[in-house]
RNA sequence: CGGGGUGUAGCGCAGCCUGGUAGCGCAAUUGCUUUGGGAGCAAUGGGUCGGGGGUUCGAAUCCCUCCACCCCGACCA
């Protein structure tokens, strides 16, 4: 491509409105427009990008046994009303009616449409177990769209689906399709992790998210020092820390405690260490007007893991003042578990303590020296839970070595759906004895146009993008140096420029009329892994010279052997 | 949806408080010079000042209202 008739469509300056650094660089270096919040338009050298990772995706999905679909954006509201998703859906769903009233939505994912396929192709389990998969624009009106492509509400996302005779089945193409998730990370050559995962409002059993590593990242993963595991931050099992539980040491006593109503003021009056203290929160109950969890004072709940406790609302909802009051006698910030009238729910590691400071459920006042059995019951068995978020230096759950905390990115997601679709929506097949059986289901996503937006988030410097080498626009940028004085170098950059072509290495010949420093720039900006500068002074002395986007020098190159050695730079 | 903020040329911003002919930088166009790290000089084009209403002799500026966008929280590929 020649820069001439290809629009580079570089900006020097950061649009006001981004963020994060891929958001800004997507913008400068001509990816994207934005048309409205969370709408994207893909200007030709983004749109370079995305194709090379749907390659990419769909090559290791074929590989995988995956046969590609293409299902409607649009969805008749029928089909959701059969999943039980057109009342659970919120405002998130975009609904339509078409001109005869009829309702419809723009998917925003595609399992009722794929499930009722395949519930009328499938017939026996002899047709199982079957793998479709499409690349497709999904629709999510999400609450709030931001940081550019990263969270758009229209994105593409590469969707499969495995349907499957029995659970053993499924576990199989899940496995093949943890490796495949691999495979395509690998390749495409990002720094990522697979993690256990919460399976969300999809619903199903096993689940993992597969998570660039980024600063940005807007959730945190926990992975163990001396194992495989690695979980959202949303997941990871907390254990209990600083067990066994002491014996009680400490006299029981009522301090004033005035105006203070965090752990931290509490502990900074009282000079003990915020986990030394028990923090106690309300929320609403199922059963009982609000219900009381108890942590440890310098760790935090995990509302994920509350509100898929039986005796707590879901979703989580923190008790009001009034509600606080009725029952504790106290404002937020005084509460206690001793004497407290409601049902208490206590995290591991706040069960261990002893000689605890804890509110005294009277305004301004706290105990210390408290103790579990003494002063107050311990707690049952079955009330002593995980509610809390792993912290750095946590145990790792599986026993080995310890947790730590760092951000991803989540550009991919495997479920294993089970039956929730197919049972809701009648997918069977006859089994070996003849009988009607309900297609097990499994579920796979990867996210497209986040992949590139986190493929800078990575990858990235102070000069602009540095594209991994397979996903790069162009693969050479080739710039010569005063093109417009010398017939001789015109004539040696076309031919150059036939041969590079020729030979794959997808280049991009800036044959603007411009000064090399405007040229250098956008080179770096847009992220072509290889350089090549060609002038006059460089073909007198028979060379070329070379610069990889990550050097800090140039090398000149024998003019003759520059094919040969671009061609060892692109297969390392 | 709750809380905060911003809308002025393609982009980045000033002007608004204290009403009086709408500005700066970059980008664009033309010409000349220049050509190894985002060139110089000269000239040119480009604005319903987010929309509507009001106050006023006069509104980008003050008041009301609607809209869009951004940031912080709940959602997710």
């Amino acid at each position: 491509m020649r820069t001439s008739q290809f629009p580079l469509s570089t900006l020097k300056e950061t649009p006001a409105d981004a963020e994060i650094i891929s958001h800004q660089l997507m913008l400068r270096a001509g990816l994207v427009r934005k048309l409205a919040a969370g709408l994207y338009t893909w200007l030709p050298l983004g749109l370079r990008v995305l194709r090379k990772i749907e390659a990419i995706v769909r090559e290791e999905m074929d590989q995988a046994g995956g046969l590609e679909v293409l299902m409607p954006a649009v969805q008749p509201a029928e089909l959701w009303q059969e999943s039980g998703r057109w009342e659970q859906y919120g405002p998130e769903l975009l609904r339509v009616r078409d001109r005869h009233d009829r309702e419809f939505c723009i998917g925003p994912t595609h399992e009722e449409i794929i499930t009722d396929l395949l519930r009328q192709e499938m017939r026996s389990y002899k047709q199982l177990p079957a793998l479709y998969y499409q690349v497709q624009t999904k629709f999510r009106d999400e609450i709030r769209p931001r940081f550019g492509v990263m969270r758009a509400r229209e994105f593409i996302m590469k969707d499969a689906y495995s349907f499957h005779i029995d659970h053993a089945s499924l576990e199989q193409t899940y496995a093949l399709m943890h490796q495949t998730y691999c495979r395509i990370f690998d390749r495409i050559g990002l720094k990522y992790r697979p993690v256990q995962a919460d399976s969300g409002s999809i619903g199903g059993e096993g689940s993992h998210e597969f998570h660039v590593l980024a600063d940005s990242g807007e959730d945190a993963i926990a992975f163990s020092s001396d194992s495989d595991y690695a979980a959202n931050t949303e997941k990871a099992e907390a254990m209990a820390v600083g067990g066994p539980r002491p014996d009680a040491s400490a006299e029981l006593a009522s301090v004033d405690t005035p105006d203070t109503h965090s752990i931290d003021e509490v502990s900074t009056l009282l000079s003990v260490k915020p986990e030394q203290c028990l923090k106690t929160l309300l929320v609403k109950g199922n059963d009982s007007e609000v219900v009381a969890l108890i942590l440890r004072g310098d760790h935090e709940l995990n509302e994920i893991k509350a509100q898929n406790l039986e005796a707590v609302a879901d979703p989580l909802e923190m008790a009001d003042a009034d509600a606080i009051r009725t029952a504790a006698n106290c404002d937020a910030g005084s509460i206690g578990p001793v004497g407290l009238n409601t049902p208490i729910i206590v995290d591991r590691s706040a069960a261990v303590l002893a000689n605890f400071v804890c509110g005294a459920n009277e305004n301004g006042k706290h105990l210390t020296g408290v103790n579990w059995g003494r002063d107050l019951p311990d707690p049952d068995n079955n009330a002593i839970v995980d509610i809390r978020n792993v912290v750095e230096g946590d145990p790792s759950p599986d026993g080995n070595g310890t947790l730590s905390i760092a951000r991803g990115i989540e550009v991919g997601h495997i479920f294993q759906l089970g039956q929730k679709y197919s049972s809701a929506m009648g997918a069977t097949v006859l089994n070996d004895q003849g009988k009607d059986t309900v297609m097990t289901m499994g579920c796979y996503g990867i996210g497209i146009s986040r992949i590139v937006a986190a493929a800078i988030e990575q990858n990235n410097d102070d000069n602009g993008i540095l594209w991994p080498a397979s996903i790069a626009p162009f693969k050479v940028s080739l710039i010569p140096i005063n093109l417009h004085k010398s017939q001789r170098l015109r004539e040696t950059v076309d031919k150059l420029y036939a041969e590079l072509q020729s030979a794959g290495m997808e280049p991009l010949l800036d044959d603007r009329d411009g000064r090399p420093g405007g040229k250098f720039a956008d080179a770096e900006l847009i992220g072509i892994p290889h350089r090549l500068v060609i002038s006059d002074r460089g073909l007198d002395a028979g060379t070329i010279e070379y610069r990889a986007r990550t050097d800090t020098d140039n090398q000149d190159i024998a003019f003759d052997t520059v094919l040969e050695f671009l061609q060892g730079k692109l297969s390392d």
